[in-house]
DNA sequence: GACAAAAATTTGTTTGACAAGTTTTTATCT
DNA sequence: AGATAAAAACTTGTCAAACAAATTTTTGTC
């Protein structure tokens, strides 16, 4: 842990950023030299003390001196070994933590999360939170980044992510009654396309895509035709994945994203007729 | 101003996460009883204030009650609207300022950011911008964005709209040898196409994607042939969208695309093979 | 040696203070 | 009266010390 500590300190000096940080360990106490040190036109904005931290502890991250699940030291040993107070180190370690990058627990250490795209794609949502009357699209967008999530897992899955597709394909028939059991079954049919497709950056932009439109489908979940429907679509595009029938299962996906519209738009007017009474 | 206040406390209320804040606002001077009040079992792991903070202004931001440009009121204003202490509310502050969705000066005040995709997506090109792998992914991605938009740009794009997208792809051979005038062309040149396309999101996750890859197209930017090259592409795919041909269009911007990433690779493999000698 | 209670540790929050930069006000001069 | 410069007020940035709440470690007992 003591290695953590010394790493966070004087490591990756060639990194941009670095030499921002060695300043930042002798502090501000000979800060009034500072300005005629730094005379090459530097940092005019000098970023606050918890940016540097954080974007300091970040780039550990990259670099891999930090990995998923490592426990960081405690915030006084930080303080000290860095030489400033805990409120800007908290501010840095609180940033980290809404970014889903570390955890925390009262009276528990800071861990590293697992850093997996599900964990890290909360932040892209939120410029795709959109009103509902931009769901024509956002099924757009939707039809676009999945279809060809669909396409590169043909290409792609090996045999036994395909079986897993399949069966959970099956799975849907199930679930015709239990609205949330459905719902859960769903993410995880589409989280087992996303993984054989094997491009977490599509697979990250997809889940925000999802769960931006989650809340209208709990409207439609409901409905135990819906689902029926939503269920043996689901088999088609697996029996196709399953196949290696790229055309197919692009042209099932297509047919279930469009039902999926359909039937949430129809509850969305049938909710705002309610509404009108 | 004072209406940020009201809104940052009591509105909202249907959204998740409202209750939650409300019993913020009430502290934890009456903790004691909330113990049993909030006797349904809820928050096992109750949130930190500064996150309570955090979501609850990403919320407003979300909801449209907080908008690009924005100021917020004072921290002291801001603690006792909330009944908070500094701490806790500048930890919530900062971890939005890192995620670039709020901007702050030492004696200024915190202001909205313009939201940009362009903006928000900088913390992540960390995790985004690294080994050359991943970058054939990322154009895997863009590929799967940028091709839909291409084809949504040729149904959908007016006279107009075709016409300054022919006129920007010509305008490219004016700038072969001006790197910083080629890359702000083509910035033009895609936002051209998206606006055509006529789908935000869409839009969106293509600007986000887009400024991720930026990094590395400084490296290739300057050079001529390779702009050349590029030039020579945009003005293709901008004839078959003003041709009205998705096909063609979209098989031009394919082989852009590839161009761009073989070009990029080339370049990184002459920095890496430089730095080994 | 296993288990429960107590102590020490650690994060979460509060209060108060000062430094550094920005904005507003005030005073002065033309 | 209006423009300009100095001064005051304000705001964010940082530090310090303290306590509350939760967890981890130690200790004591059986």
């Amino acid at each position: 842990m003591d290695k953590f500590l010394t790493d966070l300190i004087d490591n990756n000096l060639t990194q941009p950023g670095g030499e921002l940080f060695n300043s930042l360990v002798n502090a501000h106490k000979n800060y009034e030299k500072e300005s005629e040190a730094n005379d090459l036109g530097g940092t005019i904005d000098r970023p606050s003390i918890s940016e540097q931290v954080s974007t300091r502890i970040l780039s550990m991250i990259k670099s891999g001196n930090l990995k998923a699940g490592d426990k960081l030291p405690t915030e006084k040993q930080m303080c000290v070994a860095l030489g400033i107070s805990r409120p800007p180190l908290r501010e840095a370690l609180k940033a980290l933590t809404l970014m889903r990058i570390l955890e925390s627990r009262q009276g528990g250490r800071y861990t590293v999360t697992d850093l997996s795209p599900s964990r890290l794609v909360t932040p892209f949502n939120l410029f795709l939170s959109v009103p509902e009357k931009d769901l024509r699209k956002q099924f757009e967008a939707r039809a676009a980044v999945e279809l060809d999530l669909v396409r590169l897992c043909v290409e792609r899955a090996d045999d036994k992510q395909c079986e897993r597709i399949v069966s959970l394909g099956a799975d849907g028939h199930n679930f015709y009654d239990d609205p949330v059991g459905f719902r859960l079954m769903d993410v995880e049919f589409h989280q087992a396309i996303n993984k054989g497709a094997d491009n977490q950056i599509l697979s990250m932009i997809s889940e925000g895509l999802y769960n931006v439109a989650l809340d209208a489908r709990r409207l439609v979940s409901g409905n135990p035709n819906v689902n029926e429907i939503s269920a043996h679509q689901h088999c088609l595009v697996a029996e196709a994945i399953a196949n290696r029938d790229s055309e197919a299962a692009a042209l099932f996906y297509c047919e279930h994203l469009d039902h999926v519209l359909e039937t949430t738009l129809n509850a969305i007017h049938k909710i705002t007729e309610n509404k009108n009474e």
